[in-house]
DNA sequence: TCCATACTTGGACAGTTGTCAAAATACAAA
DNA sequence: TTTGTATTTTGACAACTGTCCAAGTATGGA
């Protein structure tokens, strides 16, 4: 990405964005990734060619900033600056709401790409960073052995796993059943 | 990959596979993954290009295959037919000294290319898929709600973790402490 | 030994990629 | 409105990709 999301751009750089984005969007919910070309979003953009390098390395980074505009949403709230395993739970089913609003989409992607692709590899592992970059500072830890980075790295991949299970694996889980499920396999490291 | 690498091969065709897998490792410790091209690796291996494509659909695929020779030594041997941690622990140490061998491999790697470049989400999942196939048939769980296949998914994942931590992490841990964090890790589900 | 079959090779192909410099356009401040 | 700056666009470029075919070469069985 070479205009930093974060940072406020000027409205006519907003609109470019948002329209490679959205051509992005479409072309997830028709055909697999790699069928997808730079020149095909150009198209649907209805920019030139050149226009997209300005904005975008190539279609992964356009990746990234469509995930980017999803994950804008997770503002992770951390009520005590502790956070141990119910916090965790907490945050987890503000993640999994978001995930719900974009079922559909991913329910396309789904059709479209297999579940060990490059693309659904990059998703998955975008939001793991996301998750693990909200977690890793506060982590309240049992005494043990383990390197509190790692536990973070552990905890937010085992989220991440779990919403895969149901948003990407097509298998119809409650929010309830979910947090569960999470509890169970976090049994670990973080304070209860 | 259009020849099955599991069936025996006349020794030609082993031959030109070993020499691109080669062609692939030589690069793959010199640069970074995204300027190696195909045709740079059918110079070093002093094949043509159409016979590159005869063997791999691409250089993933050609990745795939390099992942498969060094996985080929991953021999989990279930002496129990039920599964439980102290076992998936007995396994973690053959995995372990098996990524120790290849470590010169690994840190070169490292040194190429970022740590959630595509390259090493290959490698990892790739990885991650040889040991749930591993394992996933008999898990011997707690009685837990958690589904048996996101249980499995989750210690491949986690046992991977630890593992890309230390070697593709730079940290120097031995194989002692390391089964001392997978065991923390995985204090959920798995039956102790 | 010969022959049929399978594999390898070279060359050519259209399409994609990422980069560049120069021209055109939009934009914001004076 | 004008002016200077920043962004967008155009068109062109070399390199890479994946596919194809037809000619060449191994290979193993009779």
């Amino acid at each position: 990405m070479k205009y930093d999301p974060n940072k406020k751009q000027s409205r006519g750089i907003e609109r470019t964005q948002r329209a490679f984005a959205g051509a992005m969007f479409n072309s997830l919910a028709e055909k697999p990734f790699d069928k997808i070309t730079v020149n095909e979003i150009c198209q649907r953009a209805d920019y030139p060619r050149a226009t997209f390098y300005n904005y975008f390395n190539d279609k992964f980074d356009l990746l990234d900033f469509c995930w980017y505009k999803i994950a804008q949403d997770i503002n992770i709230e951390i009520p005590n600056p502790n956070m141990d395993k119910s916090t965790i739970i907490q945050n987890f089913a503000q993640i999994y709401k978001l995930f719900d609003q974009y079922h559909i989409l991913f329910q396309n992607i789904i059709d479209n790409n297999p579940i060990d692709s490059q693309l659904v590899n990059h998703f998955i592992h975008y939001f793991t960073a996301v998750i693990y970059e909200s977690i890793k500072s506060n982590l309240n830890l049992k005494a043990i052995k383990t390197p509190a980075e790692l536990v973070a790295q552990h905890c937010s991949t085992t989220i991440i796993e779990v919403l895969k299970w149901i948003f990407l694996g097509k298998h119809d889980v409650s929010l309830e059943d979910a947090e569960d499920y999470l509890n169970e396999l976090l049994s670990g490291p973080v304070h209860v």
